[in-house]
DNA sequence: TTTAGATAGTTGCAAGTGAGACTATCTCGC
DNA sequence: GCGAGATAGTCTCACTTGCAACTATCTAAA
């Protein structure tokens, strides 16, 4: 008889490590700043990459749908975090920059982030930080996941 | 001044990737046998320990919230999946157990998943997937996540 | 025995999110 | 230029889920 012990079941284990580890960060951004998790993602790619890019872009990267990143965007333009300006050659899409208090929160709240990802790799020694990130590209790129480094162009996007 | 690439950022990266290996798998039990997440994970966990269990256990081991647990219990229940009796040592908990309907379902899915577990890792060789299996469960452990209930045996020592 | 606190499970409520409709705009073929 | 289809972003709706209150029951200590 077929059996499948739950604790061994890779999937299983992803799905509750990815949110374990959410809930691990969540306390720096979400406690700290008020940002959720959605927030977070547009200000974490808005950050990295130095030029403006639109909100479509932003929800291909981080695999979010596109409604939860249009709330994200209104309400960290509320609290002027982000701003937006009409792009001249599209109408249609907005280009999103960081403000200069979205700036400073940015340069605060990932040195925090970064501390806490070495918290919870701390268990691994640095050679096996390196072949887990390894593996783990190895999974996303056989699923299919963005996984490029480099800022890519919206053609690229998909 | 301190950048932060979402892209080699393990905890986004898990994240995304426990969200799009669930994703992956529930087409075999949500479009194929009508079950959500939770409903899944308590016949797994019913299915894979003979005994029967209390939906408290259950909530514990697969990091689930009672409330949700329940909704899902209720639900199989109602599809004749699962059945409960009062425990007489403690009449505020329910022994639940799989029926013979569950069991069959059980059996008939559980290849399903691991085949297709076996596709998300056909990336991976013997020797990766072993030491990608390792690591996850030294991150496991550095998070609290292991389940002392459920001892592991000599294979996952390694 | 009584009572205070802990625990199992259920339920109402509110917040978050995805699907998909919708508007406005762009692109391409004619 | 015009119309069909694609695309960016917003909005409504329905669904899921966590939280916390609640009931019922158990445990332990006075």
């Amino acid at each position: 008889m077929a059996k499948l012990d739950l604790f061994k079941f890779v999937p299983f284990r992803l799905n509750r490590l990815g949110a374990e580890v959410s809930a691990a960060l969540s306390s720096e951004y979400r406690e700290r700043y008020g940002l959720d998790i959605p927030e977070w993602r547009v200000i974490a790619t808005l950050g990295f990459r130095n030029e403006a890019c639109s909100a479509q872009y932003i929800a291909q990267c981080t695999r979010t749908h596109k409604s939860t990143i249009s709330r994200a965007v209104t309400s960290l333009m509320e609290r002027q975090l982000i701003e937006r300006v009409e792009n001249a050659d599209d109408r249609r899409e907005f280009r999103l920059a960081m403000t200069r208090r979205g700036t400073a929160l940015y340069e605060e709240l990932i040195p925090r982030l970064l501390r806490r990802e070495q918290e919870i790799l701390s268990c691994l020694s640095a050679q096996e930080r390196k072949e887990f990130a390894r593996l783990l590209g190895k999974i996303e790129d056989n699923l299919g996941l963005v996984q490029a480094s480099q800022p890519m162009s919206e053609a690229e996007a998909y």
